[in-house]
DNA sequence: TTGAAAACTGGCCGATCGGTCAGGAAGGAT
DNA sequence: ATCCTTCCTGACCGATCGGCCAGTTTTCAA
């Protein structure tokens, strides 16, 4: 097969299992041994794949990073008030399809500037509060990070509501918040 | 003097500086040699006054429960119209006046569950949430929720605004998601 | 002044953490 | 079957954590 399939499957596994396991009890509280273990190898083994735990992070958020700036990319050449629409709807999307993933951020935030594995997927999100903000003026620049903080505390706890719910709930809170509706 | 002033020192000094830390590097990356450090004493001396790290937390964090359950109280017997209006301006107000402590639950709250000692506090911020609502309806809850989540992050870096700018952000805010203005 | 209570401390404990390393097992091309 | 590369592991390391305890110092009322 095309190159070595049985490292990506280990390494699959490894990123699958700690996702799962840094939803459920945060970056800080899950152990490289607790990753090995739910992936069915040892701790040695993750380290062998992975540079470091914060790497195993950076597997992790790795789709929803590209996703992003993929996002802003798209966001380019638009004017202002064409990217705020965009930013809500794309965002909105966005949050969605990842809200577990959203949810492992909210445990590194004291530190997430010194993980410069992340740095391009922290630098993407402050660019795309900017877009949110559809506007120069610093009130509406922090009442647009304030929605991010809301939107990101709610992917908080998922299973408590459907994608459509929460899909639903976010664009009424944006569009509240941000007064573009 | 009254009672034991030298106990009372030591402790206050303790809980000056475990709050000055947990505020700078948040709850877990503080340990309780770091506080001893702070404080001046050593690390037997914290665990004589408080009984484990949880301990000081919540001592951190009781001049903040204490007025929120004051606050609680003091909304027993309003509507639900005047409730809403008493929560944003009260809560607006208990946000700018421990924006501090408030910043340091930010990372207590994926195994705040866990901890007994401040049960109450949560308790009386989830009922909060209620007030704030203003409304049984499942979706202004969720938006409550939501512009608490808000609130929360924009208390994290407290130096970056002024206490009256604080305000002024939450209180305009609240008022856009939770339509009563 | 004295002696008991309160306040405090150094040293130690078991547990757990992220990470390293030498070497064994597995796998594929020849 | 051979051999080299890739994959994997147990054992171990140093550091740090929260917490405990025996014993010393300080405080203060009698």
């Amino acid at each position: 097969m095309a190159a070595t399939p049985v490292r990506e499957r280990t390494r699959h596994e490894i990123v699958r299992q700690a996702m799962r396991l840094f939803q459920d009890r945060g970056y800080n509280a899950t152990s490289l041994q607790d990753i090995a273990s739910a992936a069915g190898c040892s701790k040695a083994t993750v380290l062998y794949h992975f540079n470091g735990k914060p790497a195993v992070l950076a597997a992790v958020l790795e789709p929803a990073a590209a996703d992003l700036a993929g996002l802003m990319d798209s966001a380019a050449g638009l004017s202002q008030a064409e990217a705020q629409e965009f930013a809500i709807q794309q965002f909105t999307d966005l949050a969605v399809r990842y809200r577990g993933v959203i949810d492992v951020l909210q445990d590194i935030l004291p530190v997430i500037d010194e993980m410069p594995e992340i740095a391009q997927l922290v630098a993407d999100g402050i660019r795309l509060t900017d877009l949110l903000a559809g506007s120069d003026d610093p009130l509406e620049r922090d009442l647009a990070k304030f929605a991010i903080n809301g939107l990101l505390g709610e992917c908080r706890h998922p299973g408590e509501r459907t994608d459509d719910e929460l899909r639903n709930l976010c664009d009424i809170a944006l569009r509240r918040i941000l007064r573009s509706a």
